[in-house]
DNA sequence: TTAAATGCAAACGCTTTGCAATTGA
DNA sequence: TCAATTGCAAAGCGTTTGCATTTAA
């Protein structure tokens, strides 16, 4: 289901500033920081602000339309959360993020299910390490 | 070994500051944020600062006497490393944290290493999601 | 027509930094 | 003694907010 029919069922207005912001997160390889969709937004639509890029986001992580991701930089970066889920192994050394398939922690999801009763969330987890490279340089 | 005298071996100054820092991160129940540090240091040494507080947790970091958590509040908290490693489940609703030993996520650990070469940091780890009592709630 | 959405600027909260003064070893 | 450490104030950064204006439906 495309963003731009969910914003309009609920209800929401299909301002070009959303859509650009839409455009920005689905033209991204990979996780986009508000700033780096606001460059993209602020390009092509010169009178546009920050604020309008925040709360674009929090209305889209209210519909469920992406995910946020803490990679430890003191930001946070979005995904388009029908790009499916996955997992991330971030390399303290280089900075490189690896991508893992969630059925590697599907067993860690329901030892806590079944242990613990906790439901837990590990979409996009962001695992912190060291990455093969960086240790063989040690 | 006593975080004093580590300091004192690596030749680092042992000031009142740094002492004042060492026994909040030991007073503390569970883990502590940099302002609630500096409140108890502020209440017992006036004319201390907060760049203090940081500047010592970043040498704490560095040495290793301490590690730090980000449960998802926009700060990041601190515990001693002696106090030993564990994982946290955090319920996204009523914010309760559950200790988690670290086994639990040692096998996640193995994986990692032995699939990927990646020799993940799995010390205080938060994994978000629900707890038990909000599931029954809804 | 009108509530929803925006732009702007100012404020926010946490953290870092420059610099002169202090202090532990 | 003197480099390491501190306090202070200011700035940095990502993010949020108040309010008047604009705009999608």
């Amino acid at each position: 289901m495309s963003c731009h029919k969910i914003l309009q069922e609920k209800g929401y207005r299909l301002t070009p500033q959303r859509m650009l912001v839409i455009e920005a997160l689905h033209n991204a390889e990979s996780h986009i920081s508000a700033e780096e969709i606001y460059e993209q937004l602020h390009a092509r639509y010169p009178y546009s602000s920050v604020s309008t890029v925040y709360r674009t986001l929090e209305l889209f992580k209210k519909l469920k339309l992406v995910t946020e991701t803490d990679f430890g930089e003191g930001r946070v970066r979005y995904h388009v959360a029908e790009k499916g889920h996955h997992h991330h192994l971030v390399c303290r050394r280089c900075g490189k993020v690896m991508d893992l398939e969630e059925s590697v922690l599907s067993s860690l999801k329901d030892t806590l299910l079944r242990d613990f009763g906790f439901d837990a969330d590990l979409r996009h987890l962001a695992i912190p390490g060291e990455c093969s490279k960086c240790r063989k340089k040690e």
